[in-house]
DNA sequence: CTGTTAGCGCTTTCAG
DNA sequence: CTGAAAGCGCTAACAG
């Protein structure tokens, strides 16, 4: 009636009232990668269409600021979370305890096996697999693997992948290949060069994260040597620009908009169903070999 | 005291006590994109330091939407709000409505000088001018402009410096040089392809932002147009990565972290200070031109 | 079916 | 300086 004189209702008075908030809590570690940015396309698309607000957390890969934040959420500021975990977080308590306050959490791309809930990937060892067999049908046979974290799945299960397609093909992997990244872009390039400046100079680098692709594509370089020429490069990532800029790119696309709607979809139909319990089950959404044949731009 | 025992307030509880949330809203037309997504971290590393809570809103370009999502703001769920105007949007009685229920609004990058508030851009003119400029020193002489919105502030006054770098260098713009994209990626791709089979030819494209940058490296792609020799490009793009992979990238990068960081650092100077009004006043932060002289990876 | 009322959990104020 | 009480604006329950 006179709702038309631009009246809207108190949001905190009725998320006090009636307990929840219709609000969201998306906790990332980072978001200047293209990933993260179309997951969070994805989660926000869902929330508009069923009138859900979405509040935005960034950890920067720190443990400390993970923690603080998910304390921040105990008390019904929103009703729902959806995280991807951050590279140092190695203890899950604080996750626990806001399940504890039955405010599920649903975890997309960086999960662990050791929280129980709902988790969505990608196919993280197959893709890990078919990375590296397309780096040795490309005629790499020293590869090196760049690495994000020990505790994080997409770390592990790549990695797996990439073990055995080497063991496939008979091609042994050297101790120092595998390079354990930081935060530290600066020191993962460092590393990365290193590698390359070393006797056992590997003919091809697979980068388990977007962040790790800059620094391989940087120490090139750095030192002068042409990709794909001297040095293949494989990665993951989700930058469609730079895939057209540079045909020598070859990526594993996840699809990332997709995680996020479907981390999303099954979030709201568990805050809104009552008989909608969440399991502990993890679902596996297919990611996409690009391998680019025209020369391109 | 008790505290430790993993306490933590209600927040709609106090929100609705102190008429206050520690909330603001960041609404942006998009994501896909690295300015906006440097942006929200400048936003958000200045909100988690003054312990701010940050909601996204995502137009999609989208002026109903935009309507939508601020009338949603009117009453007390946030205390200010962050905002880049979509292309679509020409009326701000929406944006007004906001100011005059004492919830400041700050705009960065796509603002208007219809909207009485302080408005954060970059040197939009100079930036046009300079990137045009490079082109011609490049050798084009046919430059065509690849336009986002006649009611942006950055559509315009980017196109203003195109046009009289051109005029300063004696060169004619013929008039389907200048393209007016729209949302429709696909659309946009079409239209740089005529534009390219054209018997004029331009041979420099001037992207007035990112998503047309890749419209036009897209049809340069499409027609066997290699890029510079056939057609050079430059546009205003963040893309880091994409620098890196293709060398012949000429991009005019804006400070996105900067903006972000400083239209929030102003957002809670006013919230938190009776004493700060907010003025009707422009900063221009400075863009830079990015010319890659190396030949990369 | 319409109108009144209690109370969500906090903060601020005022009384003791 | 400590403790009780009122009230923020809404909604759910209940009475008329």
């Amino acid at each position: 009636m006179a709702k038309e004189m631009n009246y809207e209702p108190n949001p905190h008075a009725s998320s006090l009232r009636r307990q929840k908030s219709k609000t969201i809590a998306v906790v990332i570690p980072e978001i200047a990668n293209n990933f993260f940015t179309l997951a969070i396309n994805g989660i926000e698309s869902v929330a508009q269409e069923k009138g859900y607000h979405v509040l935005i957390y960034l950890t920067h890969e720190d443990y400390p600021r993970e923690v603080s934040f998910l304390k921040h959420l105990h008390n019904g500021r929103v009703d729902g979370l959806l995280m991807s975990l951050s590279s140092t977080t190695t203890d899950y308590t604080h996750l626990t305890e806001l399940q504890t306050k039955d405010i599920p959490v649903i975890l997309f791309d960086r999960v662990s096996d050791a929280i129980n809930t709902i988790k969505i990937t990608t196919d993280d060892y197959d893709s890990g697999y078919q990375a590296t067999r397309h780096l040795i049908e490309m005629g790499c046979d020293k590869i090196a693997y760049l690495m994000i974290s020990k505790s994080l799945s997409i770390g592990t299960k790549r990695m797996e992948g990439y073990i055995q397609a080497m063991k496939d093909h008979d091609l042994s992997i050297e101790k120092e290949w595998i390079i354990y990244g930081s935060n530290d872009n600066e020191e993962n390039l460092q590393m990365v060069c290193n590698l390359l400046k070393g006797s056992n100079r590997p003919n091809g680098l697979f980068a388990s994260v977007e962040r790790l692709a800059i620094s391989a594509y940087q120490a090139c370089e750095q030192l002068s040597l042409r990709v794909p020429e001297h040095v293949k490069i494989i990665s993951f990532s989700n930058l469609e620009i730079a895939a057209w800029l540079n045909p020598s790119l070859t990526t594993i696309t996840q699809p990332a908009f997709d995680m996020g709607q479907k981390a999303a979809t099954i979030l709201f139909k568990a805050l809104e169903k009552k008989s909608f319990t969440i399991t502990d089950e993890t679902i596996i959404l297919k990611s996409t070999l690009n391998v680019r044949k025209s020369t391109g731009g």
